[in-house]
Formats: C-alpha cells, sequence, structure tokens
DNA sequence: TCAATATGACCACGTTTGTAGTCAAACGAG
DNA sequence: CTCGTTTGACTACAAACGTGGTCATATTGA
C-alpha cells in the first residue's frame, strides 16, 4: 500500500492532518498564502485523493468535509524509508550529513539528533 | 537549476556515477539484476537525460559513452533539500527519528552520526 | 422571486514518466 | 559479399500530474 501522493496532492494532506474535516473553501483559503491555485485545481486534487483512498468525506449539507484516511506519521515514514532507498541506497547517515550541510541543523535538531542517538544505542 | 531526474532516471544516473564513461549496454548489463528494463527502455532514458543535461556524451566508434555532467553529491544534497522540505517542512530530526523507526540505523549509521554531532557542535 | 454564487460531477489538455517499437546505417561472423 | 546484430534517431502511447474549464443544481442575498 502506502498509496501514492503526489507533491501537490500533498499540500492538500498538510492543510487536512492539521484540521481533519475540512471544506474544499476553506482548505484553498488555508492555502491562499502560499499556493496560487484555482479553486478548481484544490477540487480535482480533493477528487483524486479521495479516488486514491487517501482521504475520506463526510457530506455536510450539500457540500463534503474531507479528512485523512492516512496517518501523517506513517506517511512521512514511508515517504522517508522509499526517499532514503531511492537516492542513499538505504543509508541514513549520509542523508542527515548532506543535510546538515545543506542548511544546516538547528540547535534543536542536534538536540534532539543527540537524545534519539542515546536511546537507540541503549 | 537542479533539474529533475525521475526515479528510473536516477537508477541510470547511479550506474554512471559509479562508471563515468559507460556506454547503453554496459548500463543495460550492470541493471540487469536490479531492472527487468528493456535496452529500448534504457536508451530512452539516456537520451532523456542527455536532453536534461544531466549527462554529456563522448562519441567512441559508433556508439556513446555517457558521464555525468552534475555531480552525485551536489544531486543528493539537493534531493535531500527538497524532500525535506516537502514532507517534513525543512526539520531534519523528525526525518532521522522516522528512519529509525522505521528501517532501524545500523551501528555504522549511528556511529557516524554521532561523529558528524560531534563535529556540528565545535 | 431572481440573479449571483458556491458546489460537486465530469471533462480537457499539455507535460512528464515508464516502457517500448520502428527504421536505417554500420559492423562483424561466415 | 550477405545477413543478423548493435546503435542512435525518431516515434508511440498509456498513466500520472498540474492546472483549470463546463454544467447543472442548490443556496442565498436583494
Amino acid at each position: 500500500m502506502s498509496l501514492s501522493v503526489s507533491p501537490s496532492e500533498l499540500e492538500i494532506m498538510k492543510v487536512l492532518w492539521k484540521r481533519p474535516g475540512t471544506g474544499a473553501s476553506e482548505i484553498a483559503e488555508a492555502l491562499a498564502d502560499r499556493k496560487d491555485w484555482n479553486i478548481r485545481t484544490i477540487k480535482t486534487l480533493l477528487a483524486r485523493l479521495v479516488e486514491k483512498g487517501a482521504l475520506t468525506t463526510e457530506q455536510d449539507g450539500r457540500r463534503y468535509l474531507y479528512r485523512p484516511a492516512i496517518d501523517k506519521r506513517a506517511y512521512q515514514k514511508s515517504a522517508a524509508g522509499q526517499f532514503v532507498d531511492r537516492v542513499f541506497g538505504g543509508r541514513a547517515a549520509p542523508l542527515v550529513a548532506h543535510l546538515a550541510d545543506a542548511r544546516g541543523l538547528t540547535n534543536e535538531d542536534i538536540e534532539e539528533l543527540e537524545e534519539l542517538l542515546g536511546r537507540l544505542k541503549s
């Protein structure tokens, strides 16, 4: 499984992970600053996501409310695994090294990672 | 820039990063175990990569030898940045946490990461 | 009541991607 | 020399994707 969600579709998913049970026009509002998308475009993406089984719908009067059918963390986990396999041959360390180099990890990131490594070693 | 390379195209790039200056049929051999691709398919991917500027060619008799025009590390860095932005809102630590959870880091990974964090802190 | 509007259903259309087929020229085995 | 093979050039074609239009209906503000 781990149905494939395209980059544009992912933008929709992000809104719905934050506010599950939202209608198309509210989603459009939520995206208005980041994405210059026609409401039609958003509705098409919603329809495709429903068709794929990534969203469920609930009738609310004459419109639908949308809700993610897949968990955000599960999606991220699967996407991360696929990405590391595809681009880094499955090795995580070089990926982190690149991130550190490309954009610099925040202190918060570094602390989190140290904490994480500490747990992994035990 | 950072020309987009599709997953299938990336497989070709990987072979050429390992052995730059290779012809189509050798690439096909190198991929034979992993990918069940017709030689035509490989040639199409090569042509697209050349067209995109991701590969350079050098005539060798009546065939071409292909060579990456983009550096592997640069590609990985850019791809990693884009991925983290797209899926993790730019935060690296959650990504690493997911990887650790999803597939378990090897001891080697953990050591490498500790080493890396050590360097970042100084 | 009536026109502007919002909504879902369905359709459109160019681009990218995956996966090959055709063709003609060149080369190599006999 | 002749035929099968290899190669690049060009073509094909369906699915996925990005982006948005049409249409009929339902709603709502004037």
